[in-house]
DNA sequence: TTGTATGCGTTATCAA
DNA sequence: TTGATAACGCATACAA
């Protein structure tokens, strides 16, 4: 079984006697041909063993069917289930996903070289940082971009987002109705976009309601980094009544800490808020307050936005937004100063 | 801007004034060109921006540089974090993972035809339930496949696995070791491989310790379904002292039904095992007793295994296996019936 | 409806 | 080292 050749639609042709281009015809959905060659050349093809070649099929309608998704390994820890959802959908529209992660390895420059030379049909990219450079390389190869959680302000390009500042809003809001007045908040990692948004609006919502010049530590977004922002925190300052954490995860982190090594309980001597709502949120041993991000929404449409500009190739960009929804759990309660 | 044709290495030679043969060569690492010449097409590549079209390449060399990593949504929820460790390996060897999921939408049958028309150069597939028909499609079509925690006896497919037979037996000898005689499994659905597995495993090393007719309810992997199971269990049956789970995150939603709704506590009056060692189970809150899969050995082996199928076309299959780690948490304790 | 002929953008072979 | 030329396997304009 040395050189088992590949068979083609000439192959296939040829046993059927017809033409190789009514083979093709077969295979390709909505074009004329007559039933019986149509089933000659079927029954044929499966004798034969004959599947399109993709590849050849890619090369002449110069389009691959595969959508590049960019994930951040900087990016938030919820983003396997955005991977999931985005894979389902994409799956839908009959196209594939090519995935590329985008870490200290990896720069965004590879993976946009990379990204040329597979003449993917577009591109999804999960809170990657992009800066202008990157989005003018985009329109220049006419790829179709749509950023997910990751604006770029004066640029015309595609994107889908959850409302941060409403989010951050709604936290802070409910944590000021429960008369906290000393707050701490833990961020995530200082380049992601992402997080500094967070932190940002947090700072913002917060000094709208006369606290200004908050404590901020930094974390990576992990449970682990949740636990030792606390810690380390708290043995040079005074206990804050509230945290405003950059995501569920390190959220958990600090609640766990509180409570394994410094005795505090949640929500009695301190709250913590989250965000994403994430599914270990809602766990009875933490529920913990926070923003659920419309992920089915945001992906659908993630999805939907590509595919009309890969379909209608015009260039108009196109941005969603949704302010995500307030999950009440019970990491908050009334401010207990010590 | 109509049609901004592509560049072609045509446009390039054309305007360095050399052969098209000869730029293509530049592409190409490791060929012989003159450094006049390769820096002469470079630098006119550069300036019109041209990148090798790699689909024509795949066409031309007959592979596609993709791997195709299908994962099955029956699987285990620990495997986002094998998908990120792939794509980094698969990454790091210059190939790209293309992303297909199994699913009731999108069957077995579906994901393979599209296999072959994409002219993947090896598959890896998670958990997924494959039977010999479609092992021998592989072998048919040439394709290296390796399948990660999933074996298929008599036929000779490579595969990279966690020994859960001895996993199992370690986590039973220890609720052995603890005096424990009433058991309940809560084994992931009955149509996953893997929670077939898991749970044949436990019954055995069960048997062995003369614990015959152990009762199996089923969850489907999820905190909730192990939540769910639990309730449903003990409505009509007798509170066992140990429940074997079929993975961590059915055991940390026991561990909270038990707590919220049956005022039980872990593990005074129940002690509960899971398995995979996900980040989770080590969170200070639930600190579950498991084993601990070695996602980065197994990860590593299943893509150098189908790097040198792919390589060096050889036919013969490779098992790798690994015992998983048993990581003793705060979820078992001496054995405590009503 | 069917077949012929051409092109997609490379790599590979061979002669120069 | 270089350049002409032939694949790779399919889709499509055009003629029949």
């Amino acid at each position: 079984m040395e050189k088992k050749k590949r068979v083609t639609s000439y192959d296939v042709a040829h046993q059927a006697g017809v033409s190789q281009s009514a083979v093709s015809r077969v295979f390709r959905p909505g074009l004329s041909v007559s039933k019986k060659t149509r089933e000659k050349v079927l029954a044929t093809a499966k004798k034969m063993g004959y599947k399109p070649n993709a590849i050849a099929r890619m090369l002449i309608t110069q389009s691959s069917g595969m959508i590049a998704v960019i994930v951040s390994s900087r990016a938030n820890l919820n983003y396997p289930d955005v991977l999931s959802l985005l894979n389902k959908r994409i799956a839908e529209a009959n196209k594939r996903v090519l995935l590329f992660t985008l870490d200290d390895a990896e720069g965004l420059e590879d993976i946009l070289d990379h990204l040329w030379t597979y003449q993917v049909d577009g591109v999804i990219a999960l809170a990657a940082h992009f800066d202008h450079n990157s989005i003018s390389q985009f329109e220049q190869h006419h790829i179709p971009v749509v950023l997910y959680n990751r604006q770029v302000a004066d640029h015309s390009v595609s994107s889908v987002s959850c409302n941060h500042e409403m989010g951050l809003k709604q936290l802070v809001d409910l944590l000021i109705k429960h008369n906290h007045k000393d707050y701490l908040i833990i961020s995530g990692p200082q380049d992601s976009d992402v997080a500094n948004e967070r932190r940002f609006f947090a700072e913002q919502a917060l000094a709208e309601n006369g606290f200004k010049d908050t404590p901020v530590v930094y974390g990576d977004y992990t449970y682990e980094s949740g636990r030792l922002a606390l810690s380390k925190y708290l043995k040079n300052h005074k206990r804050p009544t509230a945290i405003i954490c950059g995501n569920d995860n390190m959220a958990i982190g600090v609640v766990d800490e509180a409570k394994q090594n410094f005795g505090l309980s949640v929500p009695k001597d301190l709250s913590v808020v989250g965000f994403d709502g994430i599914n270990a949120a809602t766990w009875f041993s933490y529920q913990i307050t926070t923003i659920r991000q419309p992920a089915n929404q945001m992906t659908k449409a993630a999805v939907d936005i590509l595919l009309d500009q890969i379909e209608n190739k015009h260039n108009v960009a196109e941005t969603r937004f949704w302010s995500g929804e307030l999950i009440e759990g019970m990491s908050v309660a009334e401010a207990n100063p010590e």
